[in-house]
DNA sequence: CCTCATTATGCTCATTCTTAGTATAAATAT
DNA sequence: ATATTTATACTAAGAATGAGCATAATGAGG
């Protein structure tokens, strides 16, 4: 590297490090988004970065095919990290973990144990507002949330909680922003609410209950960070949605515009108005018909779509809109 | 880690690789967006992580206010790459390089030339639309890049590249998307038409001017792929201006609303309509008046506003809307 | 002092977008 | 046949946006 008289830093040795990838990989089925795991669920796949992959995503799609034994469709870099929680001190080198999110279209071995495709809203069960506000919110989230606001004495500190609390949860029934999924699993997390914060080293201040007891917040945890990478990678996808097409890869080659509606609201975690869905879609150019229609469903039998070319060789510039906007 | 039996793949030993940080870091003066660069302009900073850092954040943090001497305000995770046209092959450890956006509130060492602060214009000129349309677009690059389209036979290929350029670049006066300069960049590259695609080993077709020679756009390259990381970091900023608060950390404590707007304008390249651009600021709740003005400037005095501390507190979250509109 | 250039700021207005419907069509289930 | 379900067309109120006019407050130059 180059080396600026008098900016090279202190001669140090940059030291090595294990490269470890880290894959959310989603898909959709009957309306439910679905992420592939684990260890019954509590872990997301991983794998180490090795000398015969020539490039980090090739070392993903590389064993995450032979896993799924499925071609991966998009994949897109999430996070890097080093160390979370790890100490380096013991003489093994440090892990930089290297996180992807990954789009497939089908799932694949059904009712499989080991890997298994389970749905996300079991991990983040407060995050789906489909059909209307999540109860789980107004009735044991935040309640518990402002017990942790109140337990600090400072009153500065305390409306600064009070206020980082109204931002990612609104009030239970309003202001609900879907982007914001990461940024509450983290003030959950701080707040002591999510089992995984017990284990943690650093410093946590857990809520307690009436009893003085820790009461966590329904939804499954995961072993690691795993959760919170998972968080990253929906958060992601959430706020993606809505400017770039991406849906591409998660549908069948031709679907109709309910199906289209349904697996959007599924990764939104909100319910979107019909008619207004279809005008934008189609005001868009992305669909076209293909003349055939379906009769699967019990009503009228609706038209079926599929993407345009031109929009699918465009997806990475190509811009999308959908009536869901992005609050605040 | 977890292995999983039927999952594991083939033991193979994850290698040992070594990890280099590199900044793209980003202040504002006289409405000239700048950049730290080193070697006469052709290096971003960049240094390796050490035992000595916890985290990488805090690596970054750490050597860039060594070399700068000036504490980093926001910092933000770019990109993580391994081995962009670098060979693993000769016995040495792999690089990984991971990038990093930073904004930091004044330049210092003014004149000095290793570190030295350069507008990012001078590595993208035609990124400036600030007066109108750039001239170099319809003039120098969209010829160039209709002759690279025109040089490939088959008609599908030919009307793929054309529809890329279109989308990419507009017809040079309007359909300007001031966020695709990362992708406008690599179409260069790949069209040869920037002078870092000479040295690269992958197959370039290179276009070739009226005399057969390669005829490169105005810009100034930097060395190996920074020139690519500084678009990357360029991309983010003018995305992320439009939906978060992102210019708190590139403005003095205290300014005017036409200094902001000068400010937001040199990120994105474009210009805005100042009574829109005031409606919305004020809209949004973002800034308050200090109650103090400036005759600073040769008209009427200005009124002075800063940043709400509630916003500042929750930048992360807040939103912001400017009359910019998201093309597309 | 007067006028002009310059910047700041208030206000309007036409257009487009968005939201939230109503209405109607075409199928299936009973 | 009738109720139910789904698809699709259309509309009207309200909000947001884009473009511009009008006025205010200052310094510079005569």
């Amino acid at each position: 590297m180059h080396n600026a008289v008098d900016m090279t830093p202190p001669p140090v040795l940059s030291d090595a490090v294990t490269i470890e990838l880290n894959a959310v990989l989603v898909a959709l089925t009957e309306n439910q988004p679905l992420v592939l795991t684990l260890e019954d669920g509590t872990l997301l796949p991983s794998g180490p970065f090795a000398t015969e992959h020539p490039t980090l995503q090739i070392g993903v799609r590389a064993w995450v095919e032979r896993q799924t034994q499925h071609p991966l469709g998009y994949v897109e870099q999430l996070y890097t990290f080093a160390d979370r929680n790890r100490p380096a001190s013991d003489g093994q080198r440090r892990v930089v973990s290297i996180s992807y999110l990954g789009l497939t279209r089908e799932r694949l071995s059904a009712g499989a144990r080991d890997p298994e495709w389970r749905s996300w809203y079991r991990y983040f069960p407060w995050e789906d507002w489909r059909s209307g506000p999540s109860p789980l919110v107004a009735e044991t989230i935040l309640p518990q949330l402002a017990a942790w606001a109140d337990a600090v004495s400072d009153p500065v500190l305390q409306r600064e909680r009070r206020q980082r609390i109204e931002v990612r949860f609104g009030d239970g029934t309003e202001n609900w922003n879907e982007e914001l999924i990461l940024q509450r699993y983290e003030l959950l997390y701080e707040a002591g609410l999510v089992p995984e914060a017990r284990q943690a080293t650093d410093r946590v201040v857990p809520a307690t209950g009436t009893n003085g007891q820790l009461v966590p917040v329904p939804g499954m945890p995961m072993r690691h960070d795993h959760r919170r990478i998972l968080a990253t990678g929906i958060a992601r996808l959430r706020a993606k949605i809505k400017y770039r097409p991406v849906f591409f890869e998660l549908m069948p080659p031709e679907f109709t515009l309910l199906q289209l509606q349904r697996a959007i609201e599924a990764l939104a975690g909100r319910a979107m108005h019909k008619q207004n869905f279809r005008r934008l879609i189609d005001q868009q150019g992305l669909v076209e018909p293909t003349g055939a229609s379906t009769s699967e469903t019990r009503g009228r039998p609706a038209k079926l779509f599929r993407f345009r070319r031109e929009v699918v060789l465009e997806r990475a510039v190509a811009g999308t809109k959908l009536p869901l906007s992005r609050p605040i």
